[in-house]
DNA sequence: TTCAAAACATGATTTACGTCATGTTTTTTT
DNA sequence: AAAAAAACATGACGTAAATCATGTTTTGAA
């Protein structure tokens, strides 16, 4: 299915121009002396549609941030089914939790929706980062609550609502987390098949597809996946709660 | 439906005998120092059946430690449908993200199954304990990741899975963590409903009966609500996963 | 530019599960 | 112990969504 990581370039951090980093928060909130030690603690690495980042199964060895470009975190079934739990984006954190570095394995495969950029540090190094800086500490328990609500709602609207409403609240999640301003509506960031939403409401292809054409037939949405408009997001609000 | 917080007695907690809190793990990784200093700000309160701890869309105000009992995590759907996403036990921490401390709304109801006893501290000092031992910080970490990765297989088990076997992997994972040993098998320590068990499983109370008579014919389970015992974990396991 | 592979589309059929309805048993309250 | 209220049980019926099938359009690679 996908290569093994082709593990390009490993970049030393701490010669990047600071505002390259700007918009991670985690860096953000350590105090100069300590940011300058911590960039020299993580590498960067490149990652493009073809690889895996880590697969479901594999050992924990890092921590990582996402730093350019967009990384789903998928599960699959024994039949091979596929169900994606969550879009990462640029400053998200992704593997943690401390529970995940005591010989764990990954719950979860992450892949590379496009070329991304990460950058990651060693378990070692990540956990006197915490201990350092209780504030990082605290931050990473913010971003771990964040992700568990995200969870748990994604849960509730999995175990309540029908396909139509699933796929209405996933691009209304997606169109304000992530859209950009477009004149005809907001324009989700990311290619996005209707193959990619189905797995992240739970249901085929198929009815992914058709549920889109009923969106596009009323004026919800417009396009496909490689531009893909929200042009009534107000209608796709009601009907995610109806 | 269900009455205010009977908000029994507030118990100091520095006087109470160390082993009675020896079941949880924040508790236990404190130095003896700290560890004094935090049950200063803890209190112990009490709740039944008919009350609720926190309701969805109250502020947050509270970090909270299950001492005693079982508590349920609900959210529920505009048209009243319910959703129970987590049963907390002994020993489990609640509301520990920091997110939710920054002015933000419980985002779901926490309820007693039955009677209750639970610590819990405010907001100021929770991060206060948690700046001043990284430790703790740590513990918590550890305890998001935990509850993150519940969550996410949660949700993949709603996504891809038919009912019966959503039942199955539920009482798998209940028979797994919390059961005691029975002379027939495992017993499940809390009370459980039909209605109970379709509410974490995303079906309607008709069909996890359906499936519970299904079970029981099966002798995969036997009992109901008050006294329920798994009988054949194997093969509920193979159910989970076929 | 051409060709192959995804992605999108739509119909026919089947099935798991929700809904409604009615009755029995168990648990809880008075 | 009696009464009321949950919990459990089972049938009939309807429906959302899966499955299978076949065709068109778009995208990306050679």
């Amino acid at each position: 299915m996908s290569k093994r990581p082709s593990k390009s370039s490993s970049n030393r951090l701490s010669s990047s121009p600071p505002d390259e980093l700007s918009h991670i928060p985690l860096l953000k909130i350590l105090s100069s002396a300590d940011r300058q030690r911590v960039l020299q603690d993580l590498t960067e690495q490149h990652y493009t549609k073809r690889d895996v980042i880590f697969r479901e199964g594999d050992p924990t060895e890092y921590f990582h941030i996402v730093k350019e470009g967009t990384v789903k975190c998928v599960k699959s079934s024994p039949e091979g089914k596929e169900c994606t739990l969550k879009m990462l984006m640029p400053g998200d954190l992704f593997c943690c939790d401390a529970a995940a570095f005591e010989g764990a394995l990954h719950p979860g495969t992450a892949q590379p929706m496009g070329d991304v950029s990460i950058l990651r540090m060693n378990k070692k190094s990540y956990f006197d980062m915490l201990r350092r800086n209780p504030d990082a500490a605290i931050e990473v328990i913010k971003h771990l609550g964040n992700r568990l609500n995200e969870a748990q709602e994604k849960a509730k609207v999995l175990a309540l609502d029908r396909a139509d409403q699933r796929l209405a609240s996933l691009l209304v999640e997606l169109a304000t987390k992530n859209g950009v301003k477009d004149p005809q509506g907001i324009k989700l960031p990311m290619r996005l098949t209707r193959q990619d939403m189905a797995n992240m409401v739970g249901t085929t292809t198929e009815t992914a597809i058709r549920i889109m054409s009923r969106f596009k037939r009323d004026r919800l949405v417009s396009g496909t996946a490689t531009r893909l408009i929200i042009r009534d997001l107000a209608g796709l609000k009601a009907l995610a709660s109806a």
